[in-house]
DNA sequence: GTAAAATAATATAACGTTATACTATTATAT
DNA sequence: ATATAATAGTATAACGTTATATTATTTTAC
């Protein structure tokens, strides 16, 4: 019933604890016949090792804290799926937490992190939670930031190229003959919209086209709100030619409410999206994303995280700040 | 730099540290005087209780393990969503593992999990690790299944439907006039995989249609293989005018290799797939899907493993066994 | 007014490890 | 032959909690 313990080990071996400890963990001194009772003891009674007694004792949990928005998305999901993969390599598990984007409930996992002594963090943060994540770094725990980068914070972070990847799709709406262009920002604040936003307005700023505060609207990352948005949009007086939307989310949305309205999506209203799950395949006809490399992005994360949590942190000036490319795949066949 | 401890909180306030336990655990006895002190000398000090060491004392670790197949698909990031908010409603945190289906993978993580004391496990489990998991149960760990059932193992399991699942979707083929008709079943020997091609039996067996074997293919739940499968049985000489997808990564390998052979999903080879994630409302024509309420399945995995971890679990007759209705979901309009 | 009961606080022993200090025995070097 | 070093083992003290036994004080009861 009871689980064994060294103790248990070291009385079937006839040695002490710390003996046995010895052999079983393989430092410092003992005999070949010594090592030979206590594996065969060890056998005996099944032992297995406890990680929470060792954790309290050596003070290293091999815990990662992950805290994120939702797990139940595709670029999350696959995120979490590299960051685990990665973590139980090196003999480290995770925690995951979803926020919903409420930075009490980020707060609240923070502190429960705290409280089980994880030995280093990987976060998706917002702004609301600065001082927090200021406060709780430099009291020394490894922290490092995914998906997006928060001002003033020297600690890794990995991201994607932003404002470029949205400025490349933009663009590229532009070289079709688009005018008119919407789009859907993800939450007001939080660094990937901002950043996204921005290659939006850079696009239309160098190609002389005048922003229209009337097609710039906040989804929230949120499907149904980008469905209800690309309704209104379309419903102007002088609706856009074509929606960018913010994350994959959020273009499942816009082309479902196009859909249901019947618009040519390679016509009346071009659809081009941030982010590229397998099932993008599926819009008939195609449209165009940008792709980010998610798994890298996680493996990166937790590697760096790694890294952190061995060697020398603080008191350090410089750090990883690594920008991942994305990519623009095209999929209609452009005949204009 | 070092945490705060109980020792620091007692010493700040001069009194014992089972005062300040007791005081900060509200247990025991302890004057008005005492409380405010020590409450002001913990917030002085900053003191956060180490759950770690609770947890050693305590020997329990609020901690639950979670072994699925893969976080990186629809179906089981939304269980996992699940299971991490209703863990996280009663103080417990989830420690999630991927083992792609190989038993050895799990094996490891079980013995992992073992080592980190978890207090309960939820697993979807696979036939090879059966001897394992009675062990560990027997042993005293609260365990439940969840997708799965494994006959011979006594605890709680939250499963659908799958054989009607499957079998009122082939039925519903039938029923639109389809005679061959192909199933693309998942890993060979998994209980679902099973059950789905039980239900497609049932169903073509009360309808009088011979079954041909040729049209049963193993896809092992994945979407390249589906894919492959796909376009080899759309080869046949004389090929199937329906296919049923056994989850919802297979349909999406089954419908891209349509769309690429163009054939009309509505006329050529109708396709209904086990599984309704939301983007499957992207696919033009529609097509009909078994819907599993995997955010329920989620729940209820972890409430009834709260159950057991918190009540007498063993030497007991009786154990929960839920099994709950998938739902056919028609999208196509019928007129034939 | 004294016994019993309730309250308040302390000291100590676990939980299962690992690291350190210490003793005892060999092996090696001069 | 003896000092030195390497080897083998034990005993003990942490890690930060919480529970228990113990002592001391106050309150209540009859």
């Amino acid at each position: 019933m009871k689980k064994p313990t060294l103790k248990d080990v070291a009385k079937e071996a006839g040695v002490s604890v710390g003996m046995a400890s010895r052999v079983l963990g393989n430092y410092g001194y003992f005999s070949e016949e010594t090592k030979e009772k206590v594996l065969k003891a060890a056998k005996k009674v099944n032992y297995r090792r406890n990680l929470l007694a060792r954790a309290l004792k050596n003070n290293q949990t091999k815990a990662i804290g992950v805290i994120i928005s939702n797990i139940a998305s595709f670029f999350w999901a696959t995120i979490v799926r590299a960051i685990e993969d990665s973590a139980n390599k090196s003999g480290y598990h995770i925690i995951v937490c979803n926020t919903d984007e409420e930075p009490e409930k980020a707060k609240e996992y923070i502190s429960m992190l705290y409280e089980r002594s994880i030995d280093g963090l990987i976060i998706s943060p917002s702004p609301r939670i600065y001082g927090y994540l200021k406060k709780i770094s430099e009291d020394g725990l490894p922290v490092v930031l995914v998906d997006r980068k928060l001002k003033g914070l020297r600690v890794p972070t990995i991201t994607v190229d932003n404002e470029n990847g949205a400025y490349e799709a933009v663009k590229y709406l532009v070289k079709l003959g688009h005018s008119r262009i919407a789009i859907i920002t993800g939450l007001k604040g939080i660094f990937t919209s901002d950043e996204r936003l921005s290659g939006y307005n850079r696009a239309l700023i160098e190609n002389n086209i005048q922003i229209d505060q009337a097609l710039i609207k906040e989804g929230k990352f949120k499907k149904d709100m980008a469905y209800q948005i690309t309704k209104e949009l379309v419903s102007m007086k002088n609706p856009p030619t074509a929606i960018f939307t913010c994350n994959e989310t959020m273009t499942l949305g816009a082309i479902l409410a196009l859909k249901e309205m019947k618009i040519d999506i390679s016509k009346d209203v071009k659809v081009v999206g941030f982010g590229n799950p397998d099932w993008i395949e599926l819009i008939n006809p195609p449209i165009t994303t940008v792709s980010q490399p998610t798994y890298a992005i996680g493996t990166l994360a937790c590697e760096n995280l790694l890294q952190e949590i061995k060697g020398v942190r603080h008191d350090k000036i410089f750090y990883n700040d690594i920008v991942l490319k994305t990519e623009l795949i095209i999929r209609e066949e452009i005949d204009n």
